[in-house]
DNA sequence: CCAGATGCTTTTTTT
DNA sequence: AAGCATCTGG
């Protein structure tokens, strides 16, 4: 009964004492401590709205964030409770938006005006490409692309060396005296920086420009470029920075040329820092008051989402960390029902138990699907929940994983239209040519040889006309270019002569994958030509925000890897798996303590999405203490975990090992539902 | 040289 | 889910 009660005074739109004196700051630069669940976002927007009526135009407002939903949520918030007048021009962009939006506006500066944005996995095709089958290593040890795409691109946003870069990304980073890793870098070094050298030379002569670049560049510019940097400095009087844990070396960069005429007013918590394999260091956050000259910090610890003894748990986990975070989440709403553990057999029994608990909480306590969460380490142990909750007709959304426009049918249908707005685009022709029948890589690079010499489009299309292939290859390209200026159409037409061989690559698949060829073409109707539309949608992928929006109101309940579900809340939050090995995975622990921490915040923003009950699921094979031979064991997160913090249960669970037919009776398991 | 089948592996994820 | 290696067979 109490909790609604709670629920109401959350919503008032007081700020407490912390959250006050953070809006009303009247110094140069701040960095607000915010924990989870302690109003960072409702600060911000506070701050904006403060500044707005205290005088400040819009306009000369900038709200930074490292993902655009954060960015777009904080804007639409603040013009849902502001006047429309005095809110016109407040812009709320991503760090790459922005840096897109000036690169656009100074085409003397940036004669980058023509270019093919490359997402991550056309990068990883072009590391491909330039490694070659077999790359090795001068020791004969096989190299994957991918690992030089990932030294390369750590090295560009931590703003660290190629040595260090290695060390971090190949030698799970090693410790600077650690010789064979030393020895490693002296001999393979070069290797690493000749593809890289390779790969920065082919993206200027195919015209591509990576997400790195887009950074790296308006940063050096402003750092060399007087011009640049009045330019910039012209424009605003305030930033607000969101998610500043998420803040890499490179962004802390274009950052710094706003010190000294801006004033910044930075949002983050140091806990939930889970992007350092990205190059965002958590310490940096420490040090904020060293960096940023005339800066102060404060901290927001008044926690409103939580019970208290949700919060325990979660100080707990991060008070046996050997780093000091700080932090005591205190909870605004009292006391509540103590977390479970629950010990499981296989994952099986988890997702039973799981789903078993949400139908409960819809049937019996009158909650919504929607106020039930579940959270996995990884992806893919999301599938048994997802099996379990359609063998029980619970309605779900998933959350995490590839997005549509990573997903190989969109590709395959973006690949042509690709092509002609860049015709030299090598990677959209190997994707294209592949498609059919008869063309497999070898075939494919022939033919491309062959066409990337041709002064355009039309010299390659007609080219293409006479090597006699099947018809369709050329002639879903021919009507593409017809309708540049009709993208949504454009896509119709080459749908219609692609789909006979989707409909044969796909099997049964495409069923369901066609459909999303609709909005697709909705997102495309607001493109003025294909160009247009597949540079915007690299950057700004509508189609994944409009999907997910299209269940955001639904009575669904949500199935979340936890670097998803950052930002979310929920009232019954179950976090599977959280086992030996697993929690941390076993990668981690020989990765070193780093990523060992990582991990624990990893599991604390876990923990503190729970509003009423937490559960937390583990192998029964979990329970031991830190004291205990195996090795792996010591690093496990609950290991001396006392029942002051947390209720442990055993699933025993009748019905789901004998009869596979549930009749719907309901047995209470763990009872912990009583909340008086 | 290509197609198709099979089995294996996969951190996490944003721009 | 989707890419990879690997194999068989055309």
């Amino acid at each position: 009964m109490f909790l609604y009660l709670y629920i109401n005074i959350v919503t008032m739109e007081e700020l407490n004492e912390q959250q006050k004196y953070a809006v009303t700051y009247n110094g140069k630069h701040l960095l607000v401590l915010a924990g989870a669940g302690t109003g960072k976002t409702k600060t911000i927007i506070e701050r904006a709205k403060y500044l707005i009526n205290n005088g400040t135009l819009a306009k000369r407002i900038l709200i930074l964030s490292f993902t655009r939903k954060s960015a777009r949520e904080i804007v639409e918030r603040i013009k849902m409770q502001t006047n429309a007048i005095q809110v016109d021009g407040l812009v709320g962009q991503t760090f790459h938006s922005w840096c897109m939006a000036v690169i656009k506006n100074n085409p003397k500066i940036f004669k980058q005006s023509e270019f093919t944005i490359l997402d991550e996995d056309d990068r990883e095709s072009c590391f491909k490409l330039l490694c070659g089958k077999n790359f090795k290593d001068k020791g004969g040890k096989a190299i994957s692309p991918k690992s030089i795409l990932s030294v390369y691109s750590y090295a560009m946003n931590a703003q660290c060396s190629m040595s260090d870069s290695i060390r971090k990304k190949i030698f799970d980073n090693a410790s600077q005296d650690d010789e064979s890793a030393s020895l490693y870098i002296k001999t393979n070094k070069s290797l690493y920086e000749n593809i890289i050298k390779k790969y920065i030379c082919y993206k200027e002569a195919r015209k591509y420009f990576d997400y790195d670049d887009i950074l790296n560049v308006v940063s050096k510019a402003l750092k060399k470029n007087q011009e640049v940097r009045d330019y910039v400095n012209s424009m605003y009087d305030y930033i607000l920075v969101d998610e500043m844990q998420d803040t890499n070396p490179l962004q802390y960069e274009l950052l710094s040329s706003f010190y000294e005429n801006c004033k910044l007013f930075c949002v983050g918590d140091d806990a939930q820092s889970i992007y350092g394999f990205r190059g965002a260091d958590f310490k940096s956050i420490h040090k904020f008051t060293e960096i940023v000259p005339n800066s102060e910090k404060c901290r927001l610890v008044t926690n409103y989402r939580s019970t208290q003894e949700i919060l325990d748990l979660s100080n707990w986990l991060l008070s046996k960390s050997s780093l000091n975070y700080d932090k005591k989440l205190v909870a605004y709403r009292g006391n509540g029902v103590k977390p479970s553990i629950i010990h499981w057999r296989d994952e099986w029994e988890e997702a039973n138990d799981v789903t078993d608990k949400i139908l409960k909480s819809v049937s019996t306590y009158n909650y919504m699907y929607s106020d039930n969460m579940v959270l996995s380490r990884t992806i893919w142990g999301l599938r048994k929940i997802e099996a379990a909750c359609i063998k029980k007709g619970i309605p779900y959304t998933i959350y995490g994983g590839t997005g549509l426009m990573q997903s190989a049918h969109i590709r395959d249908v973006i690949a042509p239209m690709r092509i002609v707005s860049n015709y030299q685009d090598e990677i959209a022709w190997m994707r294209y040519l592949k498609l059919w029948k008869g063309i497999g890589e070898v075939t494919a690079a022939r033919i491309i040889d062959d066409l990337i010499m041709e002064e355009n489009l039309d010299e390659c299309l007609y080219k293409l006309m006479n090597m006699n292939l099947q018809e369709e290859i050329s002639s879903t390209l021919l009507s593409i270019s017809d309708l540049q200026y009709n993208p949504s159409e454009s896509i119709t037409k080459a749908l219609e002569s692609m789909s006979d061989r989707l409909n044969e690559i796909y099997k049964e698949e495409w069923v369901w994958r066609k459909d999303d060829f609709q909005i697709l073409k909705n997102v495309a109707l607001s493109s003025g030509s294909v160009n247009e539309f597949v540079s915007e949608y690299v950057l700004d992928p509508k189609l994944d925000e409009s999907l997910k929006n299209s269940g955001k109101d639904e009575n669904h309940c949500i199935l979340s890897t936890i670097h998803s579900a950052k930002g979310l809340e929920s009232a019954f939050c179950y976090i599977t798996n959280v086992s030996t090995c697993s929690f941390p995975t076993n990668r981690a622990i020989l990765n070193g303590e780093d990523a060992i921490e990582e991990e624990r915040r990893c599991l604390y923003v876990a923990l503190t999405r729970a509003k009423d009950r937490l559960y937390v699921y583990r192998d029964i094979a979990s329970v031991h203490t830190s004291s205990s031979e195996n090795e792996s064991d010591k690093f496990y997160f609950l290991n001396d975990l006392s029942e002051e913090l947390i209720e442990i249960n055993t699933i025993n669970d009748k019905r789901y090992l004998c009869d596979e037919e549930y009749s719907g009776e309901q047995i209470n398991v763990t009872n912990n539902f009583n909340f008086d």
